[in-house]
DNA sequence: AACCATTACGCAAACGTTTAAGATAGATAG
DNA sequence: CTATCTATCTTAAACGTTTGCGTAATGGTT
């Protein structure tokens, strides 16, 4: 056994092994009742941990500074208690040693981190993007960063955004839900924390949370009319899933519109798709079979108007004579496309904005009203219809 | 003066008062020379504080089930000094009181995220929304979040956002910098900390970082050679600003395909311009001035191809039969617009996934060598040549 | 001289984790 | 029976801040 010294007595004597622990000897001293290891020689000390990040912190300040932690950080908060003299050295010393706060300890501390998070289901076309520019141009007036995480329209994503971002990462949550979220009981798990929620556009109908969203009812029998105005009677109807809130909102404003002119309603003419390429070709060419004749199709999504423009145009169909067609969003993609679209401008970016705003009004004064605000948008009419 | 005892002696003769600091009356007692303040109501203790958040600590667990924290902090991490009784005794325990880690805490003693933060231009267009798309693909896969910053083609507001998630907040960051980006010294400031860097797309061609770039120059070239094999021969060129390096590499190939047919260069055929709307029309217009007349505008953002086919259709020019038009990035845009865009695909979302693995690949294996990849595209051509 | 104010600091606890290393009981070996 | 081993705890330091409160020095009033 090699001479091993006991730590207390720096005697070599009397001492036994005393078994491994993970893989390491242990030792006791008989005469100082003292287990005891070989210290390992990477054990962390603020010396060698402190070159470790290769970043300044308070401590190295104060260290050169020849004054305390509290007092640099107090200098550099501009407290009262700190001398004008003082204050200037321990800036102009963190400016030379380029200190930067490390964000998590102040976050930490503070129980704040000044950031807000947005949970969105793509940035594929510009009408998520846009509310994010939104949300973005409002916050950095106040100060506050933001954080993006996509959904991708995947629930389970979704979920896991909500996880990551809710411990501890943000002051607050704005979310615009995914095409397939129909239980919100993830969302409900976190409303017993301090940390406030908005959601917008796609919202929950029964949570007691903040939201923002189009006037999706309004919005979609305007159009409705507009189409009525045109002569049109055979007006199909290009639905998202029946969980979705716009949907459903639209489709009874499109119902509100029909019965308001007389118009009955063909079943057949309601389509039910998750936007995707596939379903929406199938649901408008089984339209196409359908007789009398439809003369019109109204897509909730902008999107896929373009697409259907598109597909009839290879069908060699006229639009507007035979068919109109209007969508609703109002994306750059509408001014496009030829013949233009005809939209509902839902006007994303003030969706965003106004999002934004009922976020930092809580954040900032603390009430929790929750609120349910409608942004009114407006008819485009276009070269489609 | 109210009976005020002494917090040592618990006595109340020989109490002095001893100024006032911050608004709160001082004692001194001359028994146990000792000064104090009547401590104020709301002194943070871990009770009231743990109530603070409502959210459960490793604290409240480890009280409620009788242990210690590092007991529960090892039953949770499946450590192996923990019985398999106490770890899903714990496990469940911390299951029932909905238990989720302060990440922030977390971080701070890991000194890791186990984030990713993305500095993007904009994400008004398909374009960048690829890349990112393809960035957090890639991550999932390896349990990695990524935050995302949108600096909007501000300079200062990429200074900002660097800064901002420099901080600690993140384990690596992937940039892609402005159109107005110039000086990289903000950049060169963040390489001494040991947070990763990866330029992707826009990038720098000096600095010793790691880039993942599109193939600009080899591009330029086919989309040049596409259109003199259509027999073009003064072809206009829409570039973006000088110090950009994609306009530099862009260029150059436009050059060789142009020396190398034997075409003559005309300088008045080429266009730097910020890629505002006014500029490019401005551009255009000019160029539709010149004699012998333009015969192809070759345009090195694509958005700006499709707003150029939008305005020479306003101006009754036919597409391609006067004038070729062609892109370069492959946006969802080229393909809706009449006559649909010829263009050089850069495969935005593989450049996205390159940055993205290259980060892993440093983060997770430590390697800091830096590499520089360029992604091969291919060239789509379309009825606009 | 005795008391009180003011200025300008320093100390240490707290935020919620992770993790060396110390401790202890019971098992096993010689 | 003694020395050692193993399994399973607990203790405490560390991450980098913020902040309540203690305190020394100095100066002003009675």
């Amino acid at each position: 056994m090699p001479r091993v010294k006991c730590p207390k007595c720096q005697q070599p004597e009397r001492i036994l092994k005393s078994g491994i622990v993970r893989n390491k000897q242990r030792y006791y001293c008989k005469d100082c009742d003292y287990h005891f290891v070989i210290p390992s020689a990477r054990k962390r000390t603020r010396e060698t941990s402190a070159r470790d990040t290769g970043a300044t912190s308070l401590r190295d300040i104060a260290r050169t500074a020849g004054v305390s932690i509290a007092t640099v950080s107090r200098a550099l908060h501009d407290h009262p208690d700190i001398s004008a003299q003082t204050r200037s050295f321990i800036k102009s010393l963190a400016d030379e040693m380029n200190y930067q706060p490390n964000m998590l300890a102040q976050s930490l501390v503070n129980r704040s981190t000044h950031t807000i998070g947005v949970i969105i289901p793509n940035l594929n076309t510009t009408f998520f993007s846009s509310m994010l520019s939104g949300i973005q141009q409002v916050c950095a007036r106040s100060g506050y960063r933001v954080v993006i995480c996509q959904s991708d329209e995947d629930h389970n994503t979704e979920i896991a955004n909500i996880q990551a971002l809710m411990n501890n990462m943000i002051d607050g949550l704005l979310i615009c839900h995914t095409l397939h979220t129909d239980t919100f009981e993830h969302l409900r798990m976190q409303m017993n924390k301090r940390i406030p929620i908005v959601q917008f556009y796609r919202v929950s109908e029964d949570l007691p949370i903040s939201k923002i969203h189009a006037d999706d009812e309004a919005g979609a029998e305007t159009v409705t009319e507009h189409l009525i105005a045109k002569g049109c009677k055979r007006i199909a109807l290009l639905l998202g899933p029946k969980n979705l809130s716009i949907t459903q909102k639209r489709l009874k404003g499109h119902l509100q519109a029909l019965k308001r002119h007389g118009v009955t309603l063909d079943r057949k003419l309601l389509a039910h798709v998750d936007f995707s390429h596939e379903k929406v070709t199938r649901a408008v060419d089984h339209w196409l079979k359908l007789s009398p004749a439809i003369d019109a199709i109204f897509s909730i999504s902008e999107k896929c108007a373009v697409q259907i423009i598109g597909h009839l145009k290879k069908k060699k169909i006229r639009i507007p004579r035979q068919i109109r067609v209007v969508g609703f969003g109002n994306e750059y993609t509408g001014e496009i496309v030829e013949p233009q679209l005809t939209t509902y401008d839902v006007r994303t970016r003030e969706i965003g904005e106004e999002a934004c705003r009922v976020m930092l009004e809580q954040l900032i004064s603390g009430n929790r009203e929750v609120v349910d605000k409608r942004i009114a948008g407006k008819l485009i009419v276009r070269q489609s219809s």
